[in-house]
DNA sequence: ATACAGTTTAACCAAATGGTCAACAAAGAT
DNA sequence: ATCTTTGTTGACCATTTGGTTAAACTGTAT
């Protein structure tokens, strides 16, 4: 029986470390399940990363990239504001409902431990943001769409598409709504945010 | 010297808990540290709260009823509907603002425990949504604001106010904002988030 | 076969952590 | 003054937890 690439003991690691950080953050995984996840010894998860701090950060890393990268790639891109946005919110709810631990993993984090997050993982993410202020005050001047101030916009574009991953389980409980009712009200989202943002500005 | 009614020791340990919990959260706070913040012995933190599990229970209990109070108080009050959406972004910004924590701590706490949320802290609160998209339905009705299912309306007002409070950290870093530019961005939100909803849906 | 490198394991360790206990102090009640 | 209840403390305990070590196993080149 050969080993197939998936299925190397560093993949198992992180495979599991993934699942486990996920779920329970770094302050509330315990590398003892991290193994058994894995199923290996606790030692040989010490043999691959020497410490805790040092896999967390992998898994962190991996995670904050995925979670900023899709932002980044098309907000950048050179693409009318309209389609822009259009195409921010279809494709970041995908992306995230393929990763619903995402937002909360990251969030959670970056909160707990700002000082680290800025000194770690945030390298040359610095303009992001201000590209797509450009795009909208451009739009303004031309009467597109009403006056509005870009950090306004993008603040409420970013929470329509992130926070329902977020509030999950306590909309689930409110709206008592199932999981397959979930994931299509997600999937509505990716047409029904843009259409709610663009009703909105448009002039 | 009499000890005022703030200074009892049982309020010392509540504000130390409420302090500790809402930053680190249950699996990162450490008993130890609460103590230290009440200025008391450890000991007497058992002695008055016998285990982290309880200390844990009155401060979330207490969180999340300050968290989904007063969305009940707004949602459920007999006034219109554009009205309703004015106060309720207003007012729960300004709540909010005042407990920065609260929404992260809840939510967090709600995704890493569900089962636990559900059975302690979900009692009566099953047709909070209910009410507000009745409301939606009858302006539907009325011609006066276009066809959108109130549940993504809601969902779209709760993002916009609660999400700046989640993603503070990152905010700051990726638009620069200072703490008092951060306050002032809030303030403005208060008006900007109905205004930006109104547009959208009025007809 | 044997030597050798990388891999895996059981047993172990020290520190951290939630929790307890017996003694002691404070404050009323008698 | 003395008794009793309540509040407070330092020392202590058991378990959990991140991390280490030495031995054993595996595959491979000689």
């Amino acid at each position: 029986m050969v080993k197939s690439l998936d299925d190397t003991t560093e993949n198992k690691i992180l495979g599991a470390a993934r699942k486990v950080f996920w779920e329970k953050g770094m302050a509330g995984a315990r590398m003892q399940d991290i193994a058994d996840q894995a199923g290996i010894n606790k030692a040989l998860l010490h043999y691959y990363y020497r410490s805790k701090e040092k896999l967390f950060e992998v898994i962190f890393r991996e995670a904050s990239s995925l979670f900023f990268m899709k932002i980044a790639g098309i907000i950048e891109s050179d693409i009318p504001l309209f389609a822009k946005i259009e195409s921010f919110c279809g494709e970041y709810i995908a992306m995230l409902s393929q990763n619903p631990y995402l937002p909360l993993f990251v969030l959670n984090e970056a909160n707990k431990q700002p000082y680290r997050f800025k000194q770690r993982f945030w390298k040359n993410r610095e303009n992001l943001f201000e590209r797509f202020a450009r795009d909208i005050m451009m739009e303004i001047e031309n009467k597109k769409i009403r006056p509005l101030k870009p950090a306004h916009l993008f603040m409420n574009m970013v929470s329509m598409c992130v926070f329902p991953f977020i509030a999950k389980p306590i909309w689930m409980m409110s709206s008592g709504m199932k999981e397959d009712e979930f994931i299509h009200f997600l999937e509505e989202r990716k047409k029904i945010v843009p259409e709610f943002i663009i009703c909105s500005i448009k002039k």
